[in-house]
DNA sequence: CCGGGCGGTGAATCGGCCC
DNA sequence: CGGGCCGATTCACCGCCCG
């Protein structure tokens, strides 16, 4: 019996039909930032917005990242609904957005009724420099729970940030992909022998760190391509 | 003469009659933040929520910590508005804020005019562990422009984000006291030889940073015994 | 016809990390 | 140990359009 499943398909249609309770709920939506007004977040591709130089080249683009503002806070508050109807009592929420999108992710996440309960800073060493004035080098997990927090046993405590570059060169294969030892931080709020959900699995990372961890998964991804990859990824564990 | 002035009184009061022009606004307001529900964060006083052990009989307390939290984005609002009033254009606003508080805070600083142009973490590696979740280690600075934010010359190019504790022993003087080298850090936004304006001195560490780092220093403090601590903080530089 | 604002296009900036 | 590469964007410049 494998201990992980990938569904292929777009979140807001697979979420419905899952029955099965989660402990966690991971995720990386796409952010739909990258531009000062709405017609050059939705003119863009992710690609165009985010990836610079040769690696425009060789990585796949992904979707459903050209919506405004309102647009974005009621679509990502569909998911996180959906998302904490098949959560356990006390099972927990991190979801991964930008500083431009941070208050309307968190208003998200509370209309799908979590309990906010903390930002996690992502550092990234590897950034751009911003010209007279503070650099832009960090990223954001918000944590949230479905009434008070599990207990673990024996009881855990996570760090309050995490640091870590995005993999470079053949290690990496999404344009947003997140550092293995970052994601195996996250995965342990759910607890040993727990199932984490990740509706945007994208390349999996999110998957090979709970399996790593000795956590179960299940994956929802859009993209063929990616959904590919990631059951690859997640085979090799 | 003197490169800086502590006016003592309300900020709401004094800001007003201010018209000399400001490069930078950095601003350390009560969070009114501490407590789960309404009744709690408006029944402890600021020693209470945020001093813990021996301090709690040493420090004084202060006051403008029990709004909820419609009440203080408006008056927030109210202080960033008047703080924009008297900024040059291309000045910038740094304010900082606890994780609870931040979407409230990013809406009173565009409520008043300011352009949002980022987030700033403060990592406090002192800081108390959470029982099965993630550590709250950072608070965090809000950055505003008004307009573009204004050319440096030479350019400078500033920290995506900062760390530091809280001074400690006979050194910590305020119950929310940053570390000066953090401060530092962030008074550089305003050119050298421009002038600082913090509506809420408290002990006065932004205005020593100012005058160290060689800006000017424009101070506003309630409290008749901060006011005091400040002034010979101050002229001690 | 001049000035300013908006929008689109393209080049880039420093520091960490890898080879 | 040094050189080169690259980054979940932003800045700067240049048209165009309108008042």
């Amino acid at each position: 019996m494998t201990n992980w499943t990938l569904h292929h398909g777009d979140s807001l249609t697979i979420l419905p039909t899952l029955t099965t309770p989660v402990d966690a709920v991971i995720c990386d939506p796409p952010y739909n930032s990258g531009g000062r007004t709405n017609s050059e977040r939705k003119a863009q591709s992710a690609r165009g917005k985010y990836v610079s130089g040769d690696a425009q080249h060789s990585l796949a683009d992904f979707d459903g990242d050209n919506r405004d503002q309102r647009g974005y806070t009621y679509w990502l508050g569909l998911v996180l609904a959906e998302s904490y109807r098949i959560t356990r009592p006390g099972g927990s929420l991190l979801t991964f957005t930008d500083w431009a999108q941070l208050p309307a992710t968190t208003d998200a996440l509370q209309a799908a009724g979590w309990t906010w309960r903390g930002i996690i800073p992502w550092r990234k060493p590897i950034s751009r420099p911003v010209k007279n004035g503070f650099r832009r080098e960090c990223e954001y997990a918000l944590w949230g729970s479905r009434g008070d927090p599990l207990r673990h046993a024996p009881t855990i405590y996570l760090p309050g940030m995490l640091e870590g570059s995005q993999p470079r060169g053949s290690n990496r294969v999404h344009i947003t992909q997140k550092p293995l030892d970052v994601m195996q931080q996250l995965v342990r709020i759910a607890p040993a022998g727990g199932t984490v959900l990740d509706p945007f699995t994208g390349s999996g990372t999110t998957g090979v760190a709970a399996l790593t961890e000795g956590r179960k998964f299940v994956g929802i991804e859009a993209s063929a391509h990616y959904a590919d990859i990631a059951r690859e990824r997640l085979a090799a564990v």
